[in-house]
DNA sequence: TGCCGCTAAATGAATAACCATTCAGCCATG
DNA sequence: CATGGCTGAATGGTTATTCATTTAGCGGCA
């Protein structure tokens, strides 16, 4: 048979049935049944219900991150990569709010292999912003004083808090590029050199 | 008989064993071993094991927004207002690790009653930094055009972010007072009216 | 003071449900 | 007709919640 796709479809009605109900409330049976599979099927492409949940951060976050980069590093100036990355950032919470969901509510459970995942992964994004404001700093833009291990987790809680609100509201509670652009302007302004 | 504290017993040990496990990850029994009482007592004083996740919220999380807006009332200058927050909220963080553990992980869990109780009880929070923007931009030390709907969240979320990091690392990974220091000094030249 | 009986708190073993995971067979395909 | 993907009912372990029983304190009475 074409096996092809189920895995991607597992995924997927994962994602959905992960963001609606959460991981443990999420029923197997109710991931097969989105799935349009039998439930032991799913335990042919995953070892158990917690190798979904981690299969969704790897498979999705992963894509995600590679973009970000990827657009960050097409930009020279450091301002406008901090832009970028703030609109970036909140386009993805809109584009793929499932996911966002799952992001925000399930990444933040005290299961040790849920924190150590977390740990690592959350690094890997957040030290791009802290490449950025390293780089201003040595091309005289940004203030020295400003340390770039803190100032990198202050600029992405400001927009994972706002990504938050988007996620708990049933409609879009905020305009997407106003927003990244007050976000990042006030950060801006709070770290240039004077 | 001295029912006295019973309550409190149970509340205190939830915390803990929470915010070792996670809600769904703890057991009735250990709540009850670490109470030093039997598991069917926990259902004299509360209705079930949800009900007292929302205890350990509504009376601890509540104290602590009440000493908050007191302490930030005391002081007039709203530049140091924002500063005060900033080192209550972290300081919280490190007084309270347990708690700030179970605020962190299982109040972002999706289930619907929490997703309600959080947007009210952060709601109340939040607005503390967003009255004392207003208050800025009255006296015209901060800037018109910033949205203290948005700063709110942001400055939140870096606090949140950092408070973060301090809950998931084993041992104390900043210095508390540097960087409540550092966090509201970015926010405050961001928002400053030039 | 010492005893008795009453009430309400506390106990923890038993219950009842729930649900992840398994596996014996089914079918579609080549 | 043989293979291997797929099925979904059955299994088994887990644990929130219940409730019959025990225990502790209190006050009335002799």
């Amino acid at each position: 048979m074409k096996s092809s796709d189920k895995h991607e479809k597992i995924i997927r009605a994962a994602v959905k049935v992960f963001a609606k109900k959460g991981f443990f409330s999420a029923r197997i049976s109710d991931i097969a049944k989105a799935a349009k599979v039998a439930d032991g099927t799913i335990y042919l492409y995953f070892n158990n219900k917690f190798d979904i949940l981690i299969s969704v951060f790897d498979e999705e976050i992963g894509k995600f991150i590679a973009q970000t980069k990827k657009l960050v590093d097409q930009e020279a100036n450091p301002q406008k990569k901090i832009e970028i990355f703030a609109l970036k950032h909140l386009s993805m919470a809109k584009e793929n709010k499932s996911l966002a969901e799952i992001i925000q509510m399930e990444l933040r459970q005290s299961h040790k292999l849920i924190k150590e995942y977390r740990k690592t992964i959350f690094s890997e994004y957040v030290d791009i912003i802290s490449a950025i404001i390293r780089q201003g700093q040595a091309k005289g833009v940004f203030r020295k004083d400003v340390k770039p291990g803190i100032a990198k987790r202050a600029f992405f809680g400001a927009l994972d808090e706002m990504t938050r609100l988007w996620v708990l509201s049933p409609k879009p509670p905020y305009d997407i590029e106003d927003t990244a652009k007050q976000i990042s302007n006030i950060f801006l302004q709070g770290i240039n050199a004077a």
